[in-house]
DNA sequence: ATGGCTGGGAATCCCAGA
């Protein structure tokens, strides 16, 4: 089974280059993050066409996860126990569209939009780390299964993560504390999968927009692959689709590709 | 072997992204 996650940035302005991937990747499983639309604006035609049913949670323009597989989807989720929530100082806090479980051909996937956390200061930086706790506590229950948890999670793990560890538009994906919430995923015995088969420094998932940060190759690793343990032991390699990012209408993220027996 | 942000909407500026 090929499984795939990608932050596609608008599933409705990149319909056609996702399209095109699916069709040339031979992906049975696509987890996609910032879809930015609610589940009646979804593109859903061209996926069926292709011969993938989409699981689908949107809330509104903002964040946005969904799921499409060709090998099945039961069991859809759309948040994890005791997911925070976030609102604007004086609004009610919502349950964000940050997270989307499925099994599809016997795999429980996560498709994981990690909150951004907007500077140190913000209160959005404490909604990320403890969206990251949270997690780790609800994985303990997909633990002995074969689960992945898969996606945007903004966090650049290593120094060689990131193009520079002083880039202030990254200040919050690079803190000890966003590194220890992000490494904390493997407490019940997940492994990161990108690390096993990519480990060179300045592999790297995402590059900004601005910048010229692409042709310079100033990105950042950030979209990852955990698996639990009875599925980690299936993986055969990882890939990391960096052509994706060429060309007019890409999304500033790449899709992460794991192999599975 | 690519290109100087981009997307969505409340819209002709604002919010969010990282």
């Amino acid at each position: 089974m090929r499984l795939a996650t990608w932050n596609v940035n608008s599933v409705r302005a990149r319909e056609e280059r996702i399209l095109d991937w699916l069709r040339r990747s031979e992906t049975d499983v696509l987890a996609m993050q910032e879809i930015k639309c609610k589940p009646e604006q979804f593109p859903l035609a061209g996926f069926q066409e292709l011969g993938y049913e989409v699981a689908i949670h949107g809330l509104n323009q903002w964040n946005g996860v969904a799921i499409a597989s060709r090998v099945g989807l039961e069991d859809v989720q759309t948040s994890f126990a005791a997911q925070p929530a976030f609102g604007k100082p004086g609004q009610e806090p919502v349950v964000e569209a940050r997270a989307l479980g499925a099994v599809a051909g016997g795999v429980r996937v996560w498709s994981l939009y990690v909150p951004n956390g907007r500077g140190l200061n913000d209160p959005h930086y404490a909604y990320k780390l403890d969206f990251l706790a949270r997690l780790r506590d609800a994985s303990a229950a997909w633990k002995d299964e074969p689960t992945a948890l898969v996606g945007d999670f903004n966090v650049a793990p290593l120094p060689t993560d990131i193009w520079s560890e002083e880039d202030s538009e990254a200040e919050t994906h690079v803190t000890p504390e966003a590194r220890a919430a992000f490494h904390a995923l493997a407490d019940h015995g997940y492994e990161e999968l990108s690390r096993r088969f990519l480990p060179a420094e300045g592999t790297y998932t995402f590059w900004d927009y601005k910048q010229l940060r692409f042709p310079k190759g100033e990105g950042m690793r950030i979209d990852f692959i955990y698996a639990s343990e009875p599925l980690a032991a299936r993986a055969q390699d990882v890939t990391i689709v960096r052509d994706e990012r060429k060309g007019k209408g890409a999304s500033d993220h790449v899709p992460v590709v794991v192999d599975l027996d």
